[in-house]
DNA sequence: CTGATTGCAAATGCTTTGCACGCCA
DNA sequence: TGGCGTGCAAAGCATTTGCAATCAG
């Protein structure tokens, strides 16, 4: 699976006549070993706490161009840094709910939405190219049984949970 | 019009604790004196291009202060800086689409897309707060007419527009 | 070989903040 | 009068960029 990202971006390297190289290999495997949002600084973190080695400024540089090829998606989740999201391969057209109480992130497709967005976008007089859905939403669990896992978890993690 | 939104922002202002100032009452006046999308730094220009006078500064903390009072709302249109809406009294569940051609952002209503995110957000266990549809589109016209009005009026304004 | 790539540090650009002075209530 | 508010400049932060050394093809 990661295998053939890394296949698909190595083409379109190729196709640019750019070059390969083990930084861009690396990150390219760091990204897509998982199916979690990052911003940059925490790819970078990512990649420092394995053997792998690459600069802040590759990183970066890297990302963008994984952007351009299409294979990465930026997205926007509400946080002040940009977060790309790697899952746009296999869900083309999803979608993300992000809890307000625990800052979890669902994702979810729905084709009645993409279908009605696109009549929306054409009875305004425009051609569709791309639509993104951002719901902000509470733990039904929190508000009915006065707690939700998923806010334990993220306390626990430390993890931050930045608005804007 | 707006004058009443202004005392509503006093009033809020007054809730707090905090004081009415000619620096808040001008921002204020000069954001809802149109219903065009802004940046920061764009407002700090327009408060400066009339007699009024505000430093950077206070522009920041005043649009920080219309936020929280629910007067304003930040919205993303896909630029770097932070763009602020004012025209969620008139219209509190509107959405976005922008063209990508000419960067023309058209802000519309729909009552079926609304119940459809409610739903969805039903369906995955959470509490309905708040939805945005951000929808990238291209002009109809330039595609089958060759041009596009919009896109002459961009360019002759000059006005950029930055993709992320 | 030759030009793309990297890493570093410096530069950017938007936004926030510390501080001294001024002004509203 | 007591603070809150303002303006200025400095600080913060994520991201980008210039440049010399290095490396891929």
């Amino acid at each position: 699976m990661e295998e053939s990202i890394l296949e698909r971006f190595n083409a379109f390297v190729k196709r640019r006549s750019l070059r390969r190289t083990s930084q861009r290999d690396s990150i390219v495997r760091s990204i897509f070993a998982k199916d979690e949002h990052f911003t940059a600084e925490e790819l970078f973190d990512r990649i420092h706490r394995t053997d792998s080695r690459a600069s802040r400024a590759t990183v970066y540089r890297t990302i963008s161009l994984l952007v351009e090829a299409g294979l990465l998606r930026e997205i926007d989740l509400g946080s002040e840094e940009k977060t790309y999201d790697p899952n746009f391969l296999d869900k083309p057209s999803h979608n993300h709910l992000v809890c307000v109480d625990c800052g979890k992130v669902v994702e979810f497709e729905d084709a009645h939405i993409d279908l009605l967005n696109d009549c929306i976008t054409r009875r305004l007089g425009y051609r569709p190219i791309r639509q993104s859905i951002h719901i902000e939403a509470g733990c039904e669990q929190l508000r009915l049984k006065g707690m939700c896992p998923n806010l334990l978890a993220t306390r626990l993690s430390g993890k931050r949970i930045k608005k804007r």
